[in-house]
DNA sequence: CTAAACTGTATCAAAAGAGGTTACAAAATA
DNA sequence: TATTTTGTAACCTCTTTTGATACAGTTTAG
């Protein structure tokens, strides 16, 4: 596949951000730390914008800044603003209906996938970009 | 398919072959309840030999069977002995070093997608088969 | 007012993973 | 010995993600 790396991605970008304080940083920048296509980081950046993580303008001189301090953005916010793949994928093709087993398994596994989703979110809200700032400097 | 819903199966044939107790169910049986091709059950059941989970047996009357009691096979056995993805993947190319976030950047990562993956095994240790089953049967 | 500098997005190509299929060797049973 | 069944290799196709190009729209600077 091309194994989904948008969250990761995400806080490289916000780690920037966040560095450069209120100044505007280019998405042309960014792409040349990250070592990727610019419109990698516009894409991400558009999500990023949608859950008001991030402030971006147009223009001569424009660029990304944050949309709030680093200690107020939970690394929860950043995983629900992305289109993040579950640990795990149902199957495909709907189980054998007329099998007891297969016929309930989907439901189970659904509750258990939103189960598992929580955990990783209660994880990420235990750290804000201010966090990831300071192992950031201190390595 | 992108999305790796081989641990998804796994707790499908895992839960078929709980309800078959000491008897050996053959892999075109599960594909049939799964609705897939019998190769790919019996691909995902050879990781699971490998944990030690199940028991086949070749030829004639041949099968699989749990390798012991529901009740001693934790979810989060099953998702060490499949290949499942992280939760975020890390990106492909190795950022730039000659910046100072993007320097320390993978390292961190990699530490933050240890810890979740932690969590995520910590979550599945609090269920075993005998619960997965007794969730199906009820409903 | 115009040129230049950016973002926002559409579109396309390329790469890689996953699942599905076929085929067949090896093993166990009846 | 013929049959059944697993184990696995090989190959194809589908899907997703990333990377890349192109260009419209928006700001700013001069």
């Amino acid at each position: 596949m091309a194994a989904n790396s948008q969250f990761a991605i995400a806080i490289h970008v916000l780690t920037i951000l966040a560095k450069g304080g209120d100044e505007r940083v280019k998405s042309d920048y960014i792409a040349g730390s990250v070592n990727t296509n610019p419109v990698v980081i516009r894409r991400l950046l558009s999500n990023l914008q949608d859950a008001r993580i991030v402030v971006s303008q147009v223009g001569a001189s424009g660029g990304s800044s944050l949309a709030k301090q680093p200690k107020d953005i939970h690394l929860s916010e950043v995983y629900k603003a992305l289109p993040c793949g579950e640990v795990f994928a149902l199957h495909a093709k709907e189980a054998n209906q007329d099998c007891p087993v297969g016929k309930n398994m989907a439901a189970f596994l659904c509750g258990l996938q939103k189960e598992i989703d929580k955990s990783i979110e209660e994880k990420l809200h235990q750290y804000t970009l201010r966090d990831v700032l300071e192992k950031i400097e201190e390595a």
